[in-house]
DNA sequence: TTTGACAAGGGGAAAAATCCCCTTTTTTTA
DNA sequence: TAAAAAAAGGGGATTTTTCCCCTTGTCAAA
């Protein structure tokens, strides 16, 4: 029997070493290879023909990151499924992930026997979920009722870029000539924000972005 | 020849299984178990006479972290070899374990054989640095003039306090209140850490913990 | 074609944050 | 033990942030 395929990216060497190690033991599967991000991994696809089953996705990456990544990979190599790995359980991220076309999510402190059954029925379904996953979609689901709006909606551009610059020293007024914009409509953009995000202050606006991946805090 | 024995903490299941199976892999060293966090390790420690020669420590952990879980071991099983393993390279941490008394520090970035090379320099000199650790090192003796009182220095504990609070969307008068003292009294722990950190306004501030680890920010 | 959502921007006020200089009381330390 | 450093607190001014209500133009759906 032919063995599944399996693509490691993840920026953490001694982990991505360590996965290899721990999928090879398993008799189904065998990487191929493992590499440390995005680009890396977009090189390797495009110089070999030789197309994996798998790809396991971290997500906080150097680079180029997992949700990046992802999109190139819907884009260009479809058949590919892929499963997110990542430490963050937060739902934006999950569901960002989800919604870009992984076909699971997995959290880096689950059992190696879950991974195992994870990989499984990737292959045969084509879809899991680990159960704090489930449980935290669930509670996306029925926990509110505005969840189209608040969770679900992506930012735009422009209120992206404020954000990150928000999660910086700048005042509001170096922040609006940096995106050449009113110091108003900054106003807006945060006014927008506090509602959307559910916070009272610059300081919740900044933890909720670093918490939810939005921007990177280290 | 009797191989060094390894004990693991680390809450990333995954990962931990997986560092298990690469050390081994390792001739001279074997892994006796490996546990989710500080409290699971002085359990096993308490109920086994069996000691370890080294424990990879990793530092976010949820109920019991890297430092406290270092603290412990330095009191009561000052012999075990500890390298500490995490992703934070800022300089902050690294400084806070070595001088709590960790033979190591490690990033989970690394190399599989920088990793086998630390860890029997660890048994023979009882010491080792990655390249970057020693470069973070470095740049930190050299890069300044005041490090005895901007690095080095450990915050006490009313301004810890003070700065877990600024972490959160609570206005300083709440803090004052939530801390039994005066406004004027938290102003001034503000200035304090502004100096101290070299920030200039309390989302600097926020930052600068999360980046260090002074507070948890997920 | 009209209505309506939405982005950009404005006025203005109240609240919070920032800064600088000062006093008093402990606590260290030389 | 005297001097120095640190902790707690104050006065007061200037910026920033936050909030609410309003105008204009654009673009799309009804």
């Amino acid at each position: 029997m032919k063995k599944h395929s399996v693509v490691i990216v993840d920026d953490h060497l001694l982990f991505a070493q360590s996965l290899q190690g721990l999928v090879n033991a398993f008799d189904e599967f065998e990487v191929l290879y493992h590499v440390k991000n995005g680009s890396e991994l977009i090189k390797k696809l495009l110089e070999s023909e030789n197309v994996p089953d798998i790809i396991l996705l971290d997500i906080n990456m150097p680079v180029m990151n997992g949700f990046e990544t992802m999109e190139w990979i819907k884009e260009n190599r479809p058949s590919i499924q892929v499963l997110a790995l990542s430490m963050d359980d937060h739902e934006e991220t999950i569901i960002k992930m989800l919604r870009l076309g992984a076909k699971g999510y997995l959290l880096k402190d689950i059992h190696p026997e879950i991974f195992y059954k994870a990989l499984n029925e990737v292959i045969s379904n084509g879809i899991y979920y680990s159960e704090r996953v489930a449980t935290t979609l669930l509670n996306s689901l029925h926990g509110g009722d505005e969840k189209e709006t608040s969770k679900g909606k992506q930012l735009k551009d422009t209120e992206l870029t404020f954000l990150k610059l928000a999660c910086t020293e700048m005042t509001y007024k170096e922040i609006a000539q940096e995106m050449c914009l009113s110091p108003k409509t900054i106003d807006g953009y945060r006014e927008s924000l506090f509602k959307h995000f559910k916070v009272k202050s610059r300081i919740g606006l900044v933890l909720y972005a670093i918490r939810n991946n939005m921007v990177n805090s280290k």
